[in-house]
RNA sequence: GGGGGCGUGGUGAAGCUGGAGUUCACGCCGGCCUGUCAAGCCGGAGGUCGCGGGUUCGAGUCCCGUCGCCCCCGCCA
């Protein structure tokens, strides 16, 4: 580019100066000398060069002020007619997002008119040159936090998003914490190890994403869920620490933290068990969290089962900034009449409840909450409110003894105005019923304070709504004993672990199954044949067979990670360019058709419902 | 797969009980203005009320369907 030099053109831009005629004199490279956003009193005298865009204009008919923005930020420049006429002519043509450069004096501001907003704000730049690097079109949408700008427009515009200032933000979090991330891996003497992103696919756990083969018409690689069994192999390599911000891909359905592709620091180590892992990884964590919060966490995080979690909070990642936990009613219904909370106790099911304080709600609102239990799978809610003279307003109040109200509000430890909330069913049910409650209810909005949380110990399988067993982690992950999980299998735990922080899970790692004899027994127990296991697996239990040292690892989700700290309520807020909660990118309009051809090349066939389907749209030739 | 919310000039909103595409702020275009800082003042342009159907004399408004975005359940080993 021939930006200070050579002709007063740039695009056919005029360029203005003070030497009183265009096409004069260029100036001499560099573009910039300075940051916008880092001037100070102290440079006051300095002649500068500044680049950026233009944030905001002010004309005052003589005097013109614009608000120059680099990724610094912001300083104010100022352009006189009486002093540079020609700069002023050609800054009256500049309109908002122009990309311009600037050379003149730091000054300091005349009295009163400094900006206490701005870090910049006791200086400016008399402007001696304006220059148009690149004008721009008419923006979209306004480069500014205030707005609040359809999302769906702000992803096809994702490079002017990128632009405002809590974006911008946020890419610079998302770039410390990698940062910090590698350095505390290094400082511990981790091997940063990168891995295939085309795999094998191993349908296990989530739906792949399949890329198709062209030089084996047919077969299909799949993007990795994770690098799961490559950093396996790392250990059996003999690589000992690894780690790497991976890619991992999972075709399932998006929500508020979770997206088709994201991002997760994984790590693993030889020699290792949960105890080597959690005492490489709170660092890492401590690490993260001062250099985006500026806050120092101490160490060791606390640990809790998987099992109490259960119990207490009714899921597997407590938020631990809030009470409100579930207790257990069935001491007090021990001999109820009530034939809800009786059937539910008689057939193994239990009763519980939570305090969600003293709050004003109204009929709809206590309507909206049974509605809630019912949608997440409750067959009921009982709402119970202690009013002022310590009575119990609830639907169900007529069918309960005096003892047994009594005995809820102690065992709940209600005051005057708390409303309670009592669900009696299955014990899982119960208990995730009022666990999502007390989410809804007492859940503080955004991220100011932390509460870290290891949960350990969880099941091996999860027990299913029909009874079903699912196993609750990858097929790698240690059991404490096989005999257990096959003799056992509802109550065998697995040395496996979560990473929580204010409810939100931050990633999960376990201790890897390293004897091939336990691995086959484990596909065996999972319900995976030796025929099966060979044929997915086998290249994978054969390293298994070459003196595999013991071995944990973890995996942390970067994206869910910043968010957190970024106080952000969504994951998308802190992703480059995210895709819509049905998989689109409104900016590149992907995924779209492909030509006949390159389908032809991968030996791939649309399915005529598919191509009925597609009738109509536009094709590529 | 299911439930809910939203969809109105370029952007964000209001539009009540069905009565003229009405209103507000920002942006855009033109003009004025020499110390503002989301500058200010005056004027102007700009909309198939997501799309389709229905009810009605009449629909942004009511009903049905559909598409898109977001949130939740399922799903996410």
């Amino acid at each position: 580019m021939g930006a200070w030099r050579g002709a007063g053109e740039v695009d056919g831009y005029r360029r203005g100066s003070d030497d009183g005629h265009r096409g004069g004199r260029g100036v001499a490279a560099p573009l910039r000398t300075a940051r916008a956003g880092e001037l100070r009193e102290s440079d006051a005298g300095r002649e500068v060069r500044l680049a950026g865009w233009v944030a905001t204009i002010r004309d005052h008919g003589g005097v013109l002020f614009v608000d120059l923005r680099d990724a610094s930020g912001i300083v104010q420049v100022v352009v006189d007619p009486v002093l540079n006429p020609a700069a002023a002519e050609l800054g009256r043509e500049l309109r908002d997002e122009f990309c311009i450069a600037v050379g003149g004096l730091v000054r300091q501001r005349p009295p009163g008119t400094v900006n206490p907003e701005l870090p910049s704000g006791a200086v400016e730049v008399a402007a001696a040159e304006v220059m148009v690097l690149s004008p721009s079109d008419p923006l979209p949408f306004r480069i500014d936090d205030r707005a609040d700008v359809d999302e769906n427009r702000r992803l096809e515009y994702r490079y002017l998003d990128l632009r405002r200032p809590r974006m911008a933000a946020n890419l610079v979090a998302r770039s410390k914490a990698i940062g910090a991330m590698r350095t505390t891996m290094l400082a511990q003497g981790f091997l940063e190890v990168d891995t295939p992103t085309l795999v094998k696919s191993t349908p296990e756990g989530a739906r792949d994403v399949l890329v198709p083969s062209r030089l084996r018409q047919g077969s299909f690689y799949a993007l990795p869920q994770s690098p799961q069994l490559f950093k396996q192999l790392l250990m059996v390599g003999g690589v000992e620490r690894y780690y790497q911000i991976a890619r991992c891909y999972r075709d399932e359905d998006f929500r508020s933290d979770r997206q088709i592709e994201f991002t997760q620091l994984d790590i693993e180590g030889s020699f290792w068990d949960r105890e080597g892992v959690f005492a490489a990884l709170e660092p890492v964590i401590v690490a993260v969290t001062r250099e985006l919060r500026g806050v120092e966490l101490t160490t060791p995080f606390p640990r809790m089962t998987h099992a109490e979690a259960m119990r207490r909070f009714g899921t597997d990642k407590p938020d631990l900034r809030f009470g409100m936990e579930i207790v257990d009613l069935g001491e007090a219904f021990a001999g109820t009449g009530f034939q809800m909370f009786a059937g539910a106790l008689a057939s193994g099911g239990i009763v519980a409840g939570i305090n969600a304080g003293a709050r004003e709600v109204s009929r709809s609102v206590l309507d909206g909450f049974v509605e809630r239990a019912k949608g997440l799978g409750a067959k009921g809610l009982v709402w119970m409110v202690v009013e002022a003279d310590g009575s119990v307003r609830s639907p169900v109040a007529k069918h309960l003894t005096p003892e047994e109200l009594a005995a809820v509000t102690r065992a709940l430890g209600a005051g005057r105005g708390d409303l309670l909330l009592v669900v009696a069913d299955r014990p899982k049910v119960t208990r995730t019923v009022l666990g999502a409650l007390r989410i809804d209810l007492g859940r503080p909005t955004g991220h100011d304070r932390l509460e870290f949380l290891w949960v350990i110990d969880f099941p091996v399988f999860s027990v299913g709504e029909d009874g079903s067993l699912a196993p609750e982690h990858h097929p790698f992950t240690a059991p404490y004993r096989v005999e257990e999980m096959r003799d056992d299998p509802e109550h065998a735990l697995s040395r496996a672990y979560d990473l929580v922080v204010n409810g939100v899970e931050l990633g999960s790692g376990s201790e890897r199954i390293h004897d091939p004899r336990v691995q086959r027994e484990v596909f065996s127990v999972l319900g995976i044949s030796d025929r099966e296991a060979e044929s997915r697996f086998g290249w994978f239990m054969r390293a298994l067979r070459y003196g595999t040292p013991p071995h944990a690892g973890f995996a942390v989700g970067l994206d869910r990670f910043v968010m957190v700290l970024q106080n952000e309520p969504n994951i998308r807020e802190v992703m480059p360019f995210p895709k819509t909660q049905t998989g689109y990118d409104p900016m590149t309009d992907s995924p779209s058709l492909v030509d006949e051809f390159q389908l032809q090349e991968l030996g791939i066939d649309l399915r005529p419902d598919v191509r009925e389907s597609l009738a109509g749209e536009p094709t590529p030739t």
